[in-house]
DNA sequence: TAGATTGTTAATCGATTAACAATC
DNA sequence: TAGATTGTTAATCGATTAACAATC
């Protein structure tokens, strides 16, 4: 794997830093590329991988050249190499053990959603306090009662939190993740958490986005009416 | 309501455009607002609601600066009048009407996700081609062959689309969707949709929102390590 | 009036877009 | 070598942060 010249961890030097908005095109990229490699495709430019990806070839080089120094001027980027690369940085070589909280339906969609596997995700438990779904198994997970949650989190380590339950409970279930050690927290619950400076919450709001599409067609619908054009986005 | 002084929309004069950071927020600004106005606050101060929401007091005066002219300097926000502007803005009065393609889990999660029907979203009807699912009810909703999808878009003009099917399935219901007359769809499947260019699309991408965290723990594991300090993000 | 807080203007920061010299 | 494509530097754009004069 050519990671960039120098930016490896000697020691104690420097990390690697990404910044967020690349981080997140990686994913994008990765799909782009494993559907390369399917086809066949050894070595892939910067180009053809913007236009596979749906994303700027200047971005592509830009984001690429922040974490890759494997680029040959002249011919490309080994898919290959890339993938690998890729697949480092997103953690989907280590297992990344999670715990769950809220076995309703958002938390079993979580639980039992095919992409995560294959970029490292394990949830190894799940917890409800509904006696009714406790000591069921969801997917592959046992949900158990949420009062063994802390016990669990400090047992195996557990970093990771995803919260599915109710906009009521998730501030609760958030302070007691963290007094367990949890140190990352990925927020369904459209509450926006307070938690503790060293814990890092990715809060995934689904009303944002349904806000922007809301916003996006009452928009178009009247810019219509008024005879102007419509504007888009990819 | 008081919207911004001017920027109704006088016949055929301009529309509030909003960015879509600030866009995004508004779901927040909404939620802490309805605390606020449930513990019987009438009127809010820009720090105050930046507390409350997380959100830094700036950019809270910035963002409702862009479609707001209703603040009194010396008091604050009257609570409720704000409430109703946001809503207004986010179509949550509007009825928004969507189809859903996919009765898998995460369909189905999609189809009975509580915070939805506040914000106006009404999924009139959902689609898959497993004969098992079809004439299936999930929640409220019926399950009809994706045979029947066009001509139902068509016949209720109905704008959105949210796709919720395996990944190798998306582009293709994609595909219809905007024959049929889709103007914004909702991505929950992981592929970069292509598009025609008036075609709004949200990517909701949860291998995103993974990638972000798997990072940061990664991250910190890496740099806890060295003997340094850990980042951290609200 | 005096104190508080807005709305706006200016400064900073960071990401995207573009261009091009280095190099396979 | 000539052609193609990278990696990087520069230019642009837009968002966030800060500061302050206007005003309730």
């Amino acid at each position: 794997m050519s990671f960039q010249k120098g930016s490896r961890d000697y020691g104690d030097t420097k990390v690697i830093s990404i910044s967020r908005p690349t981080l997140q095109r990686l994913p994008m990229y990765h799909r782009a590329l494993e559907r390369s490699l399917a086809e066949g495709l050894k070595v892939i430019s910067s180009s053809e991988l913007g236009r596979r990806s749906g994303i700027d070839e200047y971005q592509v080089r830009k984001d690429l050249s922040s974490f890759y120094g494997g680029g040959k001027p002249g011919l490309g980027y080994d898919v290959l190499d890339l993938i690998e690369v890729i697949e480092e940085l997103l953690g989907m070589n280590n297992l990344n053990e999670a715990i769950l909280a809220g076995a309703g339906r958002l938390g079993s969609a979580i639980a039992s959603y095919p992409g995560f596997e294959r970029f490292g995700l394990k949830i190894v438990a799940m917890f409800d306090k509904d006696p009714e779904k406790v000591s069921r198994h969801i997917g592959q997970v046992l949900v158990l009662d949420v009062s063994k949650m802390p016990n669990l989190i400090q047992r195996l380590g557990v970093k990771m939190g995803i919260i599915a339950t109710p906009a009521d409970a998730a501030q609760e279930v958030a302070d007691t993740m963290v007094r367990a050690g949890i140190e990352a927290i990925w927020n369904f619950a459209p509450v926006n958490l307070r938690v503790s400076e060293d814990v890092f919450v990715r809060q995934e709001d689904l009303a944002s986005g349904l806000a922007t599409l809301a916003h996006h067609l009452t928009n178009k619908a009247r810019s219509r009416k008024c005879s102007t054009a419509s504007s888009s986005e990819a």
